[in-house]
DNA sequence: GTGACGGTGTGACTTTTATCACACCATTAT
DNA sequence: ATAATGGTGTGATAAAAGTCACACCGTCAC
């Protein structure tokens, strides 16, 4: 049977924890959770279904930063802040269920949980890690070191190991992944053409999805170091 | 009297509740508090001088992350991770004094001090955002935004208002600003020779320091939605 | 079926950015 | 005083990336 890749590193306990919802919502494929510029007072945590974090510039540019599921937590950014609203945008690619935690429940609940705070810590702390060696590729290596990051990362939390390679278990168009890396859907398709060309990946045509057939490749390029895989990933 | 322009946002109850340090240490200019690699079992606050963050990629890239002063937090990313080595270098830009706090010590702190730990919460959040809002920029407008974002952000965390104009009152080369924004020190220098030409800033010649004249441009091009201060600032 | 739609693939061209090379200061060391 | 050093400024050229244009291909609605 074939096996997911991603490790959710969210601990048992902080789920438990964070249990204490305040309802559960349901919520349909590209529909918002919240966008940029809404009033914000409540945090998620993904019972199921996909979710997309964007930032959309005034001119219309999308940078996309996380694709989320199960287990992740969104709108964190809200928290411990008295400008409440939300900075980015949450768009759900597959229908998703969140359980919906209200901020200032959460604050306070953290003020006086301190196991609850601990965990929570150190789950930011991971998180913040995450982010800046995502940011770190696409700034340091090129147009290219920021596709071939993306694809890395999205095997990490996507990739389903077959035998002979990894499929990555869900649908993007070049032009979302283009808004992950900054870049334009002309280049991020011809670097994939140039991908295939060199017998690195090989597209599923019909269900446009990514099959990795050599993952070191892609590291090799962006000098990758190879840190521990709850780091990089898409979420 | 001239005004510095930087609000730093660590609170003082944070201060106050981190000033329980292990010791005190000096370290002169050019020297490294931590390099990458080296085992991280503490956290600094400086207390004065000028320290960089930064990234060195095996092929000898450095990208510049941070230029922290006094009041800053350093060393903040090996808190809650097992894996107990610095990811960053910090060099010394100017003789300084930092604060040591163990890091141990300090999450046991976190553990037992609620109201620590929710200041530190709230530091890490901010700090979460301010990194984020930072790297999109970069991504974003290209190298020009990359440059145009970082010369708003030293005026925001070291700009000294006068009559006229704004001095950015540290002292970098072509090549540290470069390091920054992920480009060539040749594309710096033409993009600032451009920047004078179109007379939005001035060069302090014999102290390599820069004098903004007008910021808006700056901000104007790259789309700046003026966020709180606090959030754009190098630190 | 057929027409609209959303996505892909690619050529041609432009703009941006990097790279190489070298002249030209200041400053510092000898 | 002279040489070495480290930084700046700039031209020439190459490489990377963006833009525009358009053909093509499935899918879906009617």
């Amino acid at each position: 049977m074939v096996k997911q890749l991603s490790k959710h590193s969210i601990s048992e306990e902080l789920k438990e924890l964070l249990s204490s919802v305040d309802h559960v919502q349901k919520i349909e494929k590209n529909r918002f959770l919240f966008q940029e510029g809404e009033d914000a007072d409540q945090m998620y945590i993904i019972q199921s279904g996909r979710i997309q974090i964007s930032k959309i510039s005034p001119d219309g540019r999308e940078l996309s930063l996380r694709i989320c599921q199960k287990g992740d937590i969104i709108g964190e950014l809200t928290l411990f802040t008295d400008d409440a609203t939300y900075l980015l945008n949450a768009k759900v690619l597959e229908d998703a269920e969140v359980a919906v935690i209200k901020k200032d429940y959460l604050e306070r609940e953290l003020l006086t949980n301190t196991e609850l705070a601990f965990e929570y810590m150190k789950w930011m702390s991971e998180h913040f890690r995450k982010t800046q060696t995502k940011f770190r590729d696409l700034v340091l290596h090129g147009k290219k070191g920021a596709l071939y990051s993306t694809l890395i990362r999205l095997t990490n939390s996507y990739g389903i190991k077959r035998p002979d390679d990894i499929l990555i278990d869900i649908a993007l168009t070049n032009q979302e992944l283009a808004n992950f890396c900054g870049t334009s859907r002309e280049s991020v398709n011809r670097m994939l053409s140039d991908l295939k060309r060199k017998e690195v990946l090989e597209l599923d045509k019909n269900k446009n999805k990514i099959i990795i057939k050599d993952l070191q490749y892609l590291k090799d390029e962006i000098n990758c170091e190879n840190c521990p895989i709850v780091l990089c990933s898409i979420d």
